[in-house]
DNA sequence: GACCTGCTGCGGCTTG
């Protein structure tokens, strides 16, 4: 394979003094110098993916005429910066330029590539959102003869709102494209490929290249029973002794948890004399701390640290010396658990290792569930909308304000030759247009749409280009030093302390006209509070949590008091006559209540809870432990379901009088606000609840009572 | 029990 590619690329590998080449870039470099197909190159992190896209992709393409030949599109502006200097390195024995186009990107590098245009663009869906939208001639003049898109992380953008416009931004760009460009998609291992062949809108002329080749890994489990609303302090001396000396990432699941971790781990190591370096990474974190953080982090051989952070550190920059990963209470996926073990033992040799806490029974189980499945080789599928009407509704206007207006013909022939919008059909687009015009995001001037008066405040605004909601944030300051942006909560007043960036901090001063929160180093406080909704958890791992309550099967990873913490629940749970995994559900009976164990995934939970409420059941629903408690015993619970179901005959009605009368059910759109009725139901029906997933659970549903209830 | 992601154009200022 080596002797396909260039002269210039093969004296870049010699001059890396890369003995071979990884298995990727093997199969990549014959598929890509073979053939004209698009393609999907799944391995774990750190195996070379960059380069087994760039090396054959640099042999083939000639860059000598005018046009930007490859376009490299990035869920993340740290990414980019990253990877811009891999790239030019590689470059550079070729003589191609290489541009980074994003938010932060130097205004004079862009311009210059406008008057120029050539080589290889850094890019993010954002940008390209922005320059269709502004400046759409600079989009022709620029990848008119692109003969490749190349999409780092594509994993993350599969089944989110972010991978349905960027299928449709790679169709507006073939739009605009005199030949056609290839495809080539780098992905995480995942747990189905064909979404991901979906991303490039030719699923028959996409191949999926997979090394499977997985790191070895350790695992150890621990369990310390948290009381009140901190970490027990027993928890945070064991952490700190396991990882004190060690180069470690620690995913809490919040980031008020994270600063927690950071500020009392970062105590007790001054208590004893130990090392400086706790940090916390996340959102809320500024940024300049953040790159700062990371940059400490890569270029670090010598010293250990230790940086709590949330999925921040998920995706990704690569920080090749973390030797430990440590995860406290469960992930929401296994997707996340596997990238999470993935940042650790990423040199030559290294083994991966996975220290896990939980504070509870239940995170316990559910953790030693995904652990299960991963080790089974089971990621969770992720599902793409089919009918993203929403996004629609947002691509209808880019279209609009890129063409500066066009005839209802053109924008119908444009939507249905592109293929993120492939399901929706024609009436829908008809009657989302119709409303549009009716509500004047879009304005009808003879046979021409314009952008319209209330679409012109839309369009213009700097959110336009993105298709995911922001929480509104006060910055937080210390003197001229920015620290971060945290939600605003009564919390926040004078005198009260909160922690942030890994430091407790008193707050002087409150200004709510410019949302800035000015605060002085203080010595103890409490973690700010964060709002926002957790990750759907997928009805697989609730039902692996359920196999392992009835398996007896020793799990040799369980450090004790862990160990008897499952040894303890699979007796409680034994107690109930199980026979089918499938259908059958433990019913606790209780004096004057009933506890509904659902081991459902948190879609039919929330549509559960969903169909008792509207029937007007009193119940209540925790996610945490998958339940329902009902006021009354066994009849209760068959009352309830009969009625359950007879909502569910007729939840079309239902839920639209639901969206009517809480307008906030759809809030997890940035754009489902703005469409007909009919069709904010049709998302809440895909993307929220499951009716048909409940359907199949109630029909077979047959609670079961402990053996100590019976009789 | 509660994640993450990105962002134009222009006027007006300072600085070399």
């Amino acid at each position: 394979m080596y002797e396909l590619l260039s002269e210039p690329v093969r004296r870049y590998i010699r001059d890396k003094r890369w003995e071979v080449l990884r298995p990727i870039q093997l199969a990549a470099i014959g598929k890509i110098l073979g053939g004209e197909e698009n393609l999907i190159l799944a391995s774990r992190t750190a195996s070379g993916k960059t380069e087994a896209a760039f090396l054959p992709i640099l042999s083939k393409v000639d860059f000598s005429a005018a046009g930007v030949k490859v376009l490299y599109i990035s869920p993340l502006i740290a990414l980019i910066n990253d990877q811009f200097n891999r790239v030019e390195e590689l470059c550079q024995y070729l003589d191609v330029k290489v541009t980074k186009w994003h938010g932060e990107a130097s205004k004079g590098e862009k311009n210059k590539l406008v008057k120029n245009p050539q080589g290889i663009v850094l890019i993010t869906p954002e940008s390209i959102e922005a320059m269709l939208a502004n400046a759409p001639h600079n989009a022709v003049n620029l990848f008119s003869t692109m003969q490749y898109v190349v999409i780092d992380e594509i994993h993350s953008f599969i089944g989110s709102d972010r991978g349905i416009q960027l299928k449709s931004l790679l169709a507006r760009l073939q739009g605009l494209n005199v030949g056609k460009f290839l495809v080539v998609g780098l992905s995480a291992t995942i747990g189905d490929y064909d979404s991901a062949k979906k991303m490039t809108g030719d699923v028959a002329n996409t191949k999926v290249l997979l090394d499977k080749n997985a790191k070895e890994m350790e695992a150890e489990f621990r369990f310390f029973e948290m009381e009140g609303v901190d970490l027990p302090i027993e928890l945070l001396k064991d952490l700190y002794l396991s990882t004190r000396n060690n180069k470690v990432l620690i995913f809490p699941n919040s980031r008020g948890r994270a600063e927690e971790i950071a500020v009392k781990l970062s105590k007790l190591s001054a208590r004893v004399g130990g090392h400086g370096n706790y940090f916390s990474h996340h959102s809320s974190v500024d940024k300049e701390l953040r790159e700062y953080i990371e940059t400490f982090a890569k270029t670090n051989v010598r010293y250990p640290f230790a940086i709590t952070c949330t999925s921040t550190l998920e995706l990704g920059i690569d920080i090749g010396s973390v030797e430990q990963v440590v995860q406290v209470d469960a992930t929401f996926s296994i997707a996340s658990l596997v990238q999470r073990i993935g940042r650790s033992g990423r040199r030559e040799g290294e083994i991966s290792k996975l220290l896990f806490y939980a504070t509870d029974k239940w995170s316990l189980l559910q953790s030693l569930a995904c652990f299960a499945l991963y080790r089974e080789g089971y990621i969770e599928p992720l599902v793409s909308s089919a009918k993203p009407y929403d996004i629609l509704w947002h691509q209808l206007l880019a279209y609009v304000k890129q063409l500066s207006g066009c005839s209802k013909s053109v924008l119908l022939s444009k939507i249905q030759a592109n293929y993120a919008f492939r399901d929706i059909k024609l009436e829908a687009v008809v009657d989302i247009i119709e409303h549009l015009i009716t509500h004047d995001f879009l304005e009808q001037i003879g046979g021409e749409l314009i952008i319209g008066v209330e679409g012109e405040w839309i369009v213009n605004s700097r959110d336009f280009y993105s298709v995911f909601k922001t929480e509104a944030n006060y910055k937080v300051v210390n003197y001229d030093r920015s620290i971060g942006e945290i939600p605003f909560s009564p919390q926040i007043d004078l005198d009260q302390n909160l922690l942030l960036a890994a430091k407790i901090w008193k707050v002087i001063e409150v200004d709510h006209k410019a949302k800035k929160i000015a605060v002085i180093p203080a010595n103890d406080g409490k973690k700010p509070l964060f709002f926002g909704a957790g990750a759907d958890i997928h009805p697989r791992i609730r039902e692996r949590m359920l196999e392992m309550l009835y398996e007896s099967a020793i799990i040799s990873e369980l450090a004790e008091p862990a160990g008897e913490v499952v040894r303890e629940m699979r007796k409680e749970f034994q107690g109930y006559r199980i026979e089918s995994l499938t259908d059958d559900r433990p019913l606790l009976l209780k004096d004057s209540s009933c506890q509904l164990f659902s081991f459902q995934g948190s879609r039919i939970n929330k549509s559960l809870s969903f169909l008792f409420k509207t029937s007007g059941t009193e119940v209540q629903y925790t996610e945490h432990n998958s339940s329902f408690v009902f006021s009354g015993g066994k009849q209760a619970v068959d009352l309830a379901i009969a009625k359950a179901r007879e909502v569910l005959a007729d939840i079309d009605f239902h839920l639209e009088n639901a969206v009517i009368a809480q307008p906030g059910l759809i809030d997890f759109s940035k754009w489902a606000l703005h469409l007909p009725l009919k069709y904010k139901c049709e998302i809440l029906l895909e993307r929220y609840f499951d009716f048909s997933g409940v359907a199949g659970f109630l029909d077979s549903l047959n609670p079961v009572l402990h053996s100590g209830n019976l009789e």
